[in-house]
DNA sequence: TGACACCGATGTGTGCTGACATCAAAACTC
DNA sequence: GAGTTTTGATGTCAGCACACATCGGTGTCA
């Protein structure tokens, strides 16, 4: 109850739009939302307004609230991320995201060996060698901590303010997948020692090195999680012909 | 004048934001800014709720609306891309684009050689040969045309709808290339070369050699823009120990 | 006399409502 | 079939009541 009219607004029509209730196409009336969520214009306006700016609907004058098709919605918005996570776009949003990273990750450790503060570079290896020490002793939710904070540590070092906004939603993997049971008791050595590697070439300020090791770990995180999009179909989303 | 309020509301007040001159933790009034834009409180209300939803500001009761610190901006926001675009950001904010697009666009050609329908296969092919038609040629603008549409669908191709999302941003970056005069009277042989290659090994569905090629033009088009971010410092955004 | 807890005044966002403006789809007229 | 009118939805405005965090004054106690 301690959340606003309008965030639960903003809610219940963003998770019933990405989880699929209303489809693509689907119109509404601003007055049929304010009786269906019992609430005034000036809240039904507020969250409508907020849907749009994500590209989740559009208003038509004369004709009403438009759901827009999925490859309109901005994919990278925190929302639209934790409400597919939610619904039945789950396995879907996770291959983006574990692919997003993948590609991301050796990146950011490449820059990061170029550019990173010798603090964070020192951090990154101490938190490595802990995650050594946590994995061996089986210490899976210390190891789990570690893990999203070296990562985090990592992708804030590459000063690539795109990267680093990346820290929430590999947070939200590495949690899903202890929480699903996608790892194993013990953290696999090799794992254990490619990120050491990795701090290791950053603190060095080894750019290449930094990132065949990043690249190790993220083929490990995919081989680890793809069972859990298994016949998930890839969409194709047309090329327009024409930019505004 | 065919821009609604809200609209013209929202892009005066990010693009101040954004643009620096309303400087973080700076406090407005609701009240202020309805006679600042001379329009009503609905108009303002709505568009701080859009400000909000981008992190760009958020609300305090008995305190008033505050800016927020730019890390907490969704950077892969259109509107918020192109706020720093235009302003003082614009090198940082290009710099950004470039490194996220070579990590991505290899990882992405890989991809599309695994996934991509054959259909855009084929025209990828197609569309490599005529940019070296048009790049020998020196005819700059088909070329340019020809270059968003290779890249679009090769993202497309992917299968990611992160990466396919990335279109509008490439294709922007791609367009400042050349309209400040950072490209050549004609396209790099090699670079033409290439272009053919990731398209070639796409059509073969050979992963490894679409991605070594896609790397190639990345470092070649983060060799050719670099010069517009000189000097730009790296920000290095704290890295929280909790997460929500 | 001074320190501290309490409590009400104040100001600001939140939410509600009625009225009018605007504009484009749909119906209508010729 | 082309042009015009009607209609119905969003867009915009202005006033009000409410919730609640902050501030400052008042009272109590040491």
């Amino acid at each position: 109850m301690s959340t606003s009219l309008h965030h639960r607004a903003v809610e219940h029509l963003g998770s019933r739009i990405v989880g699929g209730a209303l489809p693509t196409g689907h119109v509404m009336l601003a007055e049929q939302l304010e009786s269906e969520l019992r609430v005034s214009r000036s809240v039904v306006r507020e969250a409508v307004r907020v849907l749009q700016s994500l590209g989740l609907v559009e208003t038509i004058k004369r004709v009403g609230i438009r759901v827009l098709p999925a490859h309109r919605w901005n994919p990278y918005d925190p929302l639209v991320i934790r409400w597919r996570l939610a619904g039945e776009g789950r396995g879907a949003q996770l291959r983006s995201l574990a692919e997003l990273r993948s590609a991301v990750e050796p990146a950011a450790a490449e820059l990061a060996a170029l550019n990173a503060p010798q603090e964070l570079r020192e951090e990154l290896v101490r938190i490595s060698l802990a995650m050594r020490d946590a994995g061996r002793a089986g210490e899976m939710p210390l190891f789990l901590e570690l893990d999203i904070r070296f990562h985090a540590l990592l992708l804030s070092g590459s000063g690539n303010e795109m990267f680093a906004n990346l820290i929430g939603q590999v947070a939200e993997t590495l949690t899903g997948r202890t929480v699903h049971g996608l790892m194993p008791d013990h953290p696999k050595e090799a794992a254990l020692q490619w990120h050491i590697d990795v701090a290791r070439a950053i603190a060095d300020g080894d750019g290449e090195k930094a990132r065949e090791a990043s690249s190790n770990i993220m083929r490990e995180a995919i081989a680890d999680l793809s069972p859990s999009w298994e016949d998930q179909p890839r969409v194709f989303v047309p090329v327009e012909r024409k930019q505004s």
